[in-house]
DNA sequence: CTAGGGTTAG
């Protein structure tokens, strides 16, 4: 009888119409799309269940937390929720605080009515909720204030709580706070441990991510793939290759290399320390692969200037199925530029929006603008910049001016040079190249003029350093450090390696016209001869610390100045090592007194 | 069955 009234008599959810409250709780269980979440409500209001809590409370979190909810109908739903309840004010925070922005500020929006109109009190899952809105809506104010809260409510003792806090924290830059926050909770697990590892890991803190490691064995909460992910992250970043080699046995010893992050992290870090067969090997015992894996072997690839594999991956990377993303042409490009593919790298471009739907970034055209002016077509590299839709961007310029160096092309560096005034975002590095290049040509005069620059405009410069890892440790270096504990000794050693280069031909760059590079400082910038670049340290401590024959990794975050170069080729002639110099744009296997860059870059 | 953690580029 009652089934007649109803227009959906037909319908396969018709036996629930004398169905009970606990039937229909199942069934929005297993609800998993808005189609039959609109049936499933239209047979609660026909049984009378929409007062009925648990009911009205499954259905509402259901609109606004799963994949494929609706908040908006959610907000139908909570509004008409006579006295809403904790967890029906937890939903729609939830829902929210995994919206798109700016929805997010929503969340903070119910959770200052929730204390001002209801008589519902928040509880951890409601600051769980809300702090990830902090977080993801940038809301740094928001998050002190919500601590503040969380203390006088007491959940300052709640792990959960307090991991939310420190992520919150750390995803508004204060990275300190997230760490007061870490050390003054009353326990930590496993995941606040690998919280804290992966913000310090994003934030860029790559040293203390791994020191977090030493602390977090100390206090015997185990490990999981998280951890090795992370900080495998901030190995491959530093270039703590024996590291990365302890995490990748941890991986084998519990399983973990099967796990595809785990897999993908191991390839980039052998990758970035050098070993490019290492993270080969690791690539083949892959049993599955993602677009992380392909992208990981071709950037690889890439930064070694091995463009003709970075392509190979790429066609086997489409025999695979997997689709490409904009990072697999950074690293096609990367390669092709470096090893000198033109032709290549143009086809790749066009490719990414004819046939990928891609649209190439400023990091594709900085890319592009390298590949022209590597190969001594400034020209085209700077017709590449002008029709550009970022021709404003210094990253452009800047590219080309490197390009300008390498080519000795003092009209079109001066251009470069003009645009960088221009755009306000001249930087010492960019004075110091457009002084080698005047230098190169042997205009005294454009030196002095750069020189003074550099000095009037109290130009800003970036530090430079290296770092090397010996045994466990990670030591770095600055020019002419002498803060190391064994400096006396490193100098010491220094002297013994340039005497012993210098037997097979090396000849220390006098000249205080070479710019260099790393020159952080006036005093340094201008005499080279006087100053140990920070590689040249790194290298005297590794020959110094390691055991004959084997390699060494020197990683560092600028560009490797000519005199340096040169010097390591005839180290790693006259010590037979091999030394792999990670530069802030590529890789340099020195062997035998040669290197894989052919001296160009 | 209301909560917190992972990789490539920059």
């Amino acid at each position: 009888m009652m089934q007649s009234l109803h227009p959906n008599s037909n319908s396969k959810f018709t036996p629930l119409m004398m169905a009970n409250a606990k039937a229909i709780l199942s069934l929005l269980q297993g609800c998993n799309s808005m189609r039959k979440l609109h049936k499933i409500h239209a047979h609660i209001l026909i049984n009378g269940y929409q007062h009925n809590p648990s009911i009205s409370e499954k259905l509402l979190n259901f609109c606004a937390v799963s994949v494929s909810g609706s908040l908006a109908y959610a907000q139908l739903v909570f509004h008409r929720i006579h006295n809403p309840q904790t967890p029906a004010w937890n939903s729609m925070i939830r829902g929210f605080s995994q919206s798109l922005s700016p929805l997010q500020l929503q969340a903070i929006v119910f959770y200052n009515h929730m204390l001002s109109a209801s008589h519902a009190w928040p509880d951890t899952y409601t600051f769980s909720f809300l702090l990830k809105a902090c977080e993801e809506a940038k809301e740094e104010g928001k998050c002190r204030e919500v601590h503040g809260f969380i203390i006088r409510f007491g959940y300052d003792q709640d792990v959960v709580v307090c991991t939310n806090l420190i992520r919150s924290y750390a995803g508004n830059g204060l990275i300190e706070t997230a760490h007061k926050v870490f050390e003054e909770m009353p326990a930590r697990d496993l995941v606040s441990w690998n919280s804290m590892i992966s913000c310090y890991c994003h934030a860029g803190l790559h040293e203390e991510a791994l020191k977090m490691y030493d602390q977090m064995r100390i206090s015997n909460v185990g490990f999981d793939g998280f951890t090795l992910v992370s900080l495998l992250s901030s190995c491959a970043h530093v270039g703590a290759l024996h590291m990365g080699v302890q995490m990748h046995r941890f991986a084998c010893e519990r399983r973990l290399v099967e796990n595809i992050f785990v897999g993908n992290a191991l390839i980039d870090m052998y990758a970035k320390c050098g070993s490019l067969a290492s993270a080969l090997s690791i690539f083949n015992s892959m049993p599955k692969r993602d677009v992380f894996t392909w992208n990981s072997m071709i950037v690889g690839y890439g930064v070694h200037g091995r463009g003709d594999e970075a392509i190979t991956f790429f066609g086997r990377m489409l025999m695979a199925g997997v689709r490409p993303n904009s990072i697999t042409f950074l690293g096609l490009l990367c390669g092709c530029s470096h090893q000198g593919l033109v032709k290549e790298g143009v086809q790749y471009f066009h490719m990414m929006s004819s046939e990928f739907n891609l649209k190439p970034g400023i990091k594709h055209y900085g890319c592009m603008v390298d590949l022209f002016g590597r190969a001594g077509k400034l020209k085209e590299a700077l017709e590449v910049i002008r029709s550009s839709p970022s021709q404003h961007d210094p990253v452009l310029w800047r590219t080309l001016l490197g390009s300008c160096k390498i080519h000795r092309n003092v009209e079109i560096g001066e251009m470069a040079m003009r645009n960088l005034v221009q755009l306000g975002s001249l930087g010492a590095g960019d004075c110091v190249l457009l002084s080698g290049i005047y230098a190169e040509a042997k205009d005294l005069q454009g030196v002095a003029r750069m020189r003074k620059l550099i000095q009037s405009r109290g130009i800003k410069t970036t530090p430079g350093w290296s770092w090397i890892e010996v045994g466990d440790q990670v030591h770095r270096f600055v020019v002419d450090d002498k803060s190391h504990p064994d400096s006396r000794e490193i100098y010491r050693k220094l002297e013994e390696v340039i005497h012993r280069a210098s037997l097979v031909g090396y000849a220390m760059e006098e000249s205080s016209l070479v710019a260099a590079p790393e020159s952080n400082t006036q005093e340094y910038c201008w005499e080279t001869s006087t100053s140990y670049h920070s590689e040249k340290l790194a290298i005297a401590y590794g020959l110094a610390r390691t055991p004959e024959g084997t390699s060494l990794l020197i990683v560092k975050n600028l560009r490797v100045c000519r005199d340096c170069h040169n010097f390591t080729k005839f180290v790693s002639k006259a010590f037979d090592r091999e030394i792999i110099v990670r530069d802030r744009v590529r890789f340099h296997h020195f062997r035998g007194g040669h290197c894989s860059c052919k001296d160009f870059w």
